[in-house]
DNA sequence: CGTGGGTGTCGTGGGCCCATCATAGGAATG
DNA sequence: CATTCCTATGATGGGCCCACGACACCCACG
């Protein structure tokens, strides 16, 4: 024991190992550990002192050794999509700050930190963090990441419905066709005649399924589909796209744009064609930010909730880590929300829907 | 021997172990590290036989055995501030998520990974992840959680000039006075008399510089200070607190905003006054969101250039981590960069400083 | 009244998790 | 026999946990 003591001594002289606390404690290094813990059956003033003596000493269990005995690291990653070099995109950037914040809180709450991973990462750096789980959001069909992680027997929940037969254990989304069945029957029912879309080139599930929806919506009410697309990685693209839009010759009296920044790149480029909103042009886009409320005129919304799905991600995730039977279902869809702004009314609001009122009233 | 590949057998039917590749290799345990980490001499054969089996195998070294025996993790804390409940604030958006990805970035391209920590987390949660070092963004004075760092001897590297005494290892900063007073000074310029400031009540390091800075500059001018300041946390209080400063008696024909959301704030807030922008109110804010760019009109700002800074700091770190000879100073100002755009452009631009030209052009 | 067995409470020892590294040892070659 | 090379052994890092051991106390039986 003594020898340990020195060894240690010489070793790291700043930290106190459990071996010291229990040293000083006069006790052995289990009953430590267990005090600590709040194991084992341990007569309470035995459990006070040894608390007292590692707090007098600064004692931290090394998060190494105990991530290496118990298995557990307490860690979860979260695996964000690259365009380019950079992770995660511009134009998700609210969405994904909310919903990172949620996940990072609710993470939190129950004992876990979140580690950020793009999954461009050096196979070396994201095999060398110890991880006990994975968030991964809109993963791609066959992502390797994702296989990797479930081969090594870790869980992995995705934000997004898993495209293809990808093997995850859990997932959260909107219902996006829904979504964008609704805002198009907001659209129509505000006096529009012809709804254009703002969408992307990329392959995701969620370009996917709302321009999809937006598709067979056209067909089923016998509209021309209108719709540009663009890469929404690029924050230039968008102004562009939306003037295109807007310069085509069937200019649609209506448009739902995709992504966070189409709100105000629709705008600008209906100022420039003179279009007043909503009187000549109907505008609703999908976003997170309250910059909204603000613009002139402020802009309808549709946000995905962000927050009720970093939440529950996280959930579902640390349920199947600690072999939580989940009493949540394996697969949660989340309601939109449709934040109805000045730019989606045509006809002054409630006149012509809501019971009249006296004359008197504003 | 036997008996060990045995008991792994047992314990985790999975994820194969360096024992496993040895066994497999038919070479010794050491021999694989060696192999695998390109360290010793080794024949190339032995070197790629010992690869190619722990391929097959599917063989990742445990992390937490290999952080143990190493004391480095990869992995860096990034500590955000919280205001109530949930980390980071919301006015903090924009800039969190650039600084954010920037620092995600920088850390993956040197093998590290970053770990998301709210300073309020509880104490068993971020003692319990094994942190090479930290970064913290805008400590408060006294920080606890940065004082525990140091005292564990994990070097500890800020974003904002640390308030009072505390011992961060370097730290990067705007020169936040700088920029304050060449802004003021721009909008001076334009032709303003009254120029108002909208601040926060919070004690952080960029209010409070800023603030001084804006009243040192009101006493050189002789301009009486017009100053509404709310708390920046609270999404409502911004727009309330606009409209407080242009209700005025001494409205001011001019206001710098301190964070993201005042420039909506203001621009809705001018627009209730009946004033024209840049015309009857020239407007200036700090943010990093591009929405400016297309707002009507387009509003100047100041860019703090989060990329820059996130970057900086964690090369800082790691630099500190690694034990380099910092070839960066420890402490380092980022200069900001002022967007001008339409709203603090009173004179039609270019017309009166530019020499004449001829009457054809535009 | 004395002692052996039963029952509990507290606390300890040593092995284990897994990879790394220093050093000792062995084989091959000049 | 000496010198290179390469490989194996064993210690190490620090906390957790299984399986016991030590000790006290009580009851019953001889």
């Amino acid at each position: 024991m003594s020898r340990a003591e020195t060894s240690r001594r010489g070793s790291r002289p700043g930290r106190a190992g459990i071996r010291d606390v229990a040293a000083a404690a006069g006790v052995s290094i289990t009953t430590v550990s267990d005090a600590l813990n709040g194991k084992g059956r341990l007569p309470d003033a035995t459990r006070r002192h040894v608390r007292e003596v590692a707090d007098r000493l600064g004692y931290r269990p090394s998060a190494a050794a105990r991530t290496l005995r118990t298995g557990k690291s307490g860690l979860i990653g979260l695996t964000v999509t690259t365009y380019g070099d950079e992770p995660f995109t511009f134009t998700e950037f609210a969405y994904f700050a909310e919903m990172a914040r949620a996940a990072t809180s609710a993470a939190l709450a129950r004992g876990y930190a979140l580690v950020i991973l793009p999954a461009t990462s050096r196979h070396d750096v994201w095999s060398n963090v110890a991880l006990d789980g994975t968030v991964v959001i809109d993963p791609s069909d066959q992502d390797p990441v994702v296989s990797e992680l479930v081969r090594q027997g870790l869980p992995v929940v995705s934000d997004g419905r898993p495209a293809g037969s990808l093997p995850v254990t859990a997932w959260v989304d909107n219902d996006h066709e829904a979504a964008v069945l609704g805002i198009l029957d907001h659209l129509a029912d505000a006096g529009a005649r012809r709804i254009g879309l703002l969408t992307g080139t990329t392959t995701d599930t969620y370009t996917h399924l709302s321009t999809t929806a937006y598709l067979r919506w056209c067909e089923r009410v016998g509209q021309d589909p209108v719709y540009e697309a663009y890469p929404a990685h690029d924050p230039c693209a968008g102004a562009v796209a939306a003037d295109r839009l807007l310069a085509r010759p069937d200019r649609p009296d209506a448009v739902y744009g995709l992504f966070d920044p189409n709100g105000t790149d629709l705008l600008a480029a209906a100022r420039r064609y003179g279009l007043r909103v909503p009187d000549d042009l109907l505008l609703v886009c999908c976003s997170e930010s309250t910059v909204y409320a603000n613009t002139e005129p402020p802009i309808t919304t549709l946000s995905l909730k962000p927050r009720r799905i970093g939440t529950a991600v996280v959930q579902l995730l640390i349920d199947a880590i600690e072999g939580v039977e989940s009493d949540h279902p394996v697969e949660q869809v989340i309601p939109t929300e449709l934040i109805v702004r000045t730019s989606s009314q045509r006809r002054s609001p409630r006149t012509t829907v809501s019971p009249p009122r006296s004359p008197g009233q504003a």
